[in-house]
RNA sequence: GGCGCGGUACCCAAGAGGCUUAAGGGGACGGUUUGCAAAACCGCUAUUCGCCGGUUCAAAUCCGGCCCGCGCCUCCA
């Protein structure tokens, strides 16, 4: 087995992963703010991240997954304003609907969704640190980072604050330099008393709390969006290393964009397609195989009508399963347990988490191995390589292909064992009902060499 | 202006010096199979990787220039 090579955003190279000690993996991934329904970006995002964190369970690690929740914000603050609810209450709203969009989407729950609302006095502590390493300062009942004070602000993001565009002019005045960001920012109406009185965290504060209050001062990943790059994790950094005096994160990984019609899906610009809408249409197996055929640090530019390309593609995965099982001659249960993925799947995976032949290199599979079912040639070595496909897509994954045991399976079968004999007896009139009728309720019928085979489209 | 990413067949999308005279999926076309149909499978669909030069025994992959698209520098996954 070659050695699981992860993409470096610090060093803009692929890296030998190995995590700092032992068998443990710490992950540490920019939740979402919950202030209104996700778009299929985010979907993309902790697709990205859950599939990151299987085939680390894979190979071996034991990890633990950390994702916050920005429960404090001014996009939740103004709709507040604008509907009259509280804060909690949209947040928890969104949150809730969002960790639903996730279970649909087999993204499994992180170890742990610390809010921000509910660590504020670590946040306080925090600053503190930072005030008294002279890191830090108070301006104005606001508490602001001094990006002067640490050497290596820039390291990150490959940037220099000089050559930047400047920015947030409404408090430049308070700042002494124009590239400092605010790690407490004074507010009466939602907010919490501190020595600098009343007020509430800056953005970039957060992560560095709940990542060193849950994971510690040093951790193996920090996952997010390629835009949160800068500022954001740029800061993190310029906070975490000011106190601790160490690098806080080995792994720096970030997801592509989703883009639509060319441009950033963003709630902020109107351009986008909400997670939902797609949901309701498509299975949302069919989601997540179309967000992983595209290599994880791509754009991938949203286009709908693509969807049933994938669609296609993921229906004839789930009729090898069948058959698969069908020739097994009986459906196993699904593999929890350490299942060795093919070598061919392992070997790209291994690369960069490349799930775009990962899927070609199932289908390599897949392909031969059908013929053979249908045809009644195969032998033991066949279905073990089978099995070895299908779980690369279902465990590693997270695709798990459906095969359409319904409640009504028993019904079907039999009127396929009637329509058989029909056949057998040359009634094709009275045969071609029997699949007439199955048609009309959306159940398709498929003749092989060993027998009829039923599916829903 | 600064930093970064990308342009591969009709569409989506891997590959990042020789294993590839470029994976995989969709579509089109031809075939096997079939009572018919559907599905499945097989074959076929890029002598070529935005354009122009260069390095090398060897380049889609490295270097230089140019053209085009996108992201970040403001909230953002």
């Amino acid at each position: 087995m070659k050695d699981f090579q992860l993409y470096n955003t610090l060093s803009g190279k692929k890296e030998l992963f190995k995590p700092l000690a032992g068998k443990e993996v710490r992950m540490y991934v920019c939740g979402i703010t919950p202030y209104d329904d996700a778009h299929i970006g985010h979907a993309r995002c902790y697709i990205v991240f859950d599939l990151l964190r299987r085939y680390l369970e894979y190979l071996g690690y034991d990890v633990k997954y950390i994702q916050n929740v920005t429960d404090i914000d001014d996009k939740i603050i103004k709709k507040s304003r604008d509907t009259g609810k509280t804060p909690d209450d949209i947040a928890g709203k969104y949150f809730n609907e969002f960790l639903k969009s996730m279970e649909l989407l087999n993204v499994r729950p992180a170890t742990l969704y610390p809010r921000v609302s509910e660590n504020i006095d670590e946040i306080i502590v925090f600053i503190k640190g930072l005030i008294r390493k002279g890191s830090a300062y108070e301006s104005a009942g606001s508490v602001y980072f001094s990006t002067d004070s640490f050497k290596n602000y820039g390291k990150l993001s490959g940037r220099n604050p000089e050559d930047m565009l400047s920015a947030d002019a409404e408090h430049a005045a308070e700042k002494k330099n124009k590239s400092d960001f605010a790690l407490w920012k004074k507010d009466k109406e939602f907010s919490w008393e501190s020595p600098w009185g009343r007020g509430r965290p800056g953005w970039h504060i957060e992560c560095s709390v709940l990542s060193k209050k849950f994971l510690g001062e040093k951790f193996d990943i920090h996952g997010g969006g390629l835009d949160l790059i800068f500022p954001h994790h740029e800061n993190e950094v310029a906070q975490s290393e000011a106190l601790t005096g160490k690098n806080p994160v080995k792994f720096w990984v970030h997801n592509g964009m989703v883009n639509l019609k060319g441009d950033k899906m963003a709630k902020s610009t109107g351009n986008f397609f909400l997670l939902n809408d797609l949901l309701e249409n498509y299975d949302p197996m069919i989601v997540r195989m179309y967000l992983l055929s595209t290599g994880y640090r791509q754009v991938l530019n949203f286009d709908i009508s693509e969807l049933a390309d994938t669609k296609k593609a993921f229906n004839k995965l789930c009729e090898f399963k069948k058959e698969l099982y069908q020739v097994f001659g009986k459906v196993p249960d699904s593999d929890k347990g350490k299942v060795k993925l093919p070598e061919t799947v392992e070997n790209v995976l291994n690369n960069d988490l490349n799930t775009s032949a990962a899927i070609g290199e199932v289908f390599k599979i897949v392909n031969p191995l059908t013929e053979k079912f249908l045809k009644g040639d195969f032998n033991k070595l066949d279905i073990s390589q089978g099995l070895a496909a299908v779980s690369a897509m279902e465990n590693i994954l997270g695709i798990n292909l459906s095969i359409d045991r319904g409640p009504d399976a028993d019904r079907v079968e039999k009127l396929l064992e009637k329509r058989r004999r029909l056949r057998e007896e040359k009634k094709y009139a009275a045969a071609d009902k029997i699949r007439d009728k199955l048609l009309k309720e959306g159940i398709y019928i498929k003749d092989t060499l060993s027998g009829a085979r039923w599916f829903r489209k």
